[in-house]
DNA sequence: GCTTGACCTTCCCATCATGGGAAGGATCAC
DNA sequence: GTGATCCTTCCCATGATGGGAAGGTCAAGC
């Protein structure tokens, strides 16, 4: 199979499966005497694996991990469960802080007339000479990165 | 004002004020016949409230938008506040998000043994033939971007 | 006046996962 | 054999941010 057919059937675009490979997390595929890679059904497993992963938003590093673990036919389901139960509290994190932005807009938002005239409680609280605009200002040196909201 | 003192004055680092001057967030400043830049109280308040916003999750293009609403004292709050209101949605739409990678990851560990042993429902989950991980799967040429949870 | 350290400048690179697209070769259906 | 569709590699862009190098500037202390 084609890497196009890979794609199809495992829900992974053709670059991305070139990406993991060019990184590692895939090993290198066998390749036709013309250079095209090829695949077998086994590895349209492990791309769905991924994918799957993926789609719980762990990191290639850590998919790198389950993957391994997922390979290794003698693991313990707890090394398992620490990277899953890590990746929650992560994701919890975000969501938490996500809240907050959300929570202190509405907030805002609620305090604002939305008409016509010019004053405006958010504009005013964004200029507001006093410390932060969050409850929780975000450490300058903590752990947590900003938060991505892009689309 | 040298640069690292606007920055230390504002919670914004050099280097990114150097950055929103590159892309035209904020006008060029006045300089020294050397070359430093100069900045005064009023740069910093518009630093400042920069800062804010990115606190709040906003983009650096929605801030640009809330920047001209600031400085335009005719502006009308509604248009403050829809630009609030639409980020408000879109963090709602990523805690959304998240939230259900969280539930799906919780429930597969609740139900893992999470002992020494190597049978493990999260990684037969993600190896499962079935559709999707999630309860609606991610849509493939959907307008919501890959949620980044990067710390 | 000269040295030293702290500051400033620009420029390039890296992140992380992903897509776009160009240039050129391979394969396939007709 | 020809055209369409695939494949290859390579480079570039995203978005906001930091790291760091190479070199110029400035102020304080001697």
């Amino acid at each position: 199979m084609n890497i196009g057919q890979a794609a199809e059937a495992s829900g992974v675009s053709a670059k991305m499966i070139r990406y993991y490979e060019s990184i590692g997390l895939i090993p290198k595929t066998v390749r036709t005497e013309a250079g095209y890679r090829v695949y077998s059904d086994k590895d349209v497993h492990t791309l769905r694996f991924i994918r799957r992963a993926r789609d719980l938003g762990f990191s290639v590093e850590q998919i790198a991990d389950l993957v391994s673990l997922w390979q290794d036919r003698g693991r313990a389901s707890k090394d398992v469960k620490r990277v899953a139960l890590e990746h929650v509290e992560t994701l919890e994190r975000k969501i938490a802080e996500l809240q907050e932005m959300a929570g202190t807009l509405k907030h805002l938002a609620r305090t604002c007339h939305g008409d016509g005239r010019p004053d405006c409680p958010i504009i005013e609280e964004l200029a507001s000479d006093a410390g932060s605009v969050t409850s929780r200002p975000p450490p300058k040196f903590g752990t947590l990165g900003k938060i991505s909201v892009r689309e």
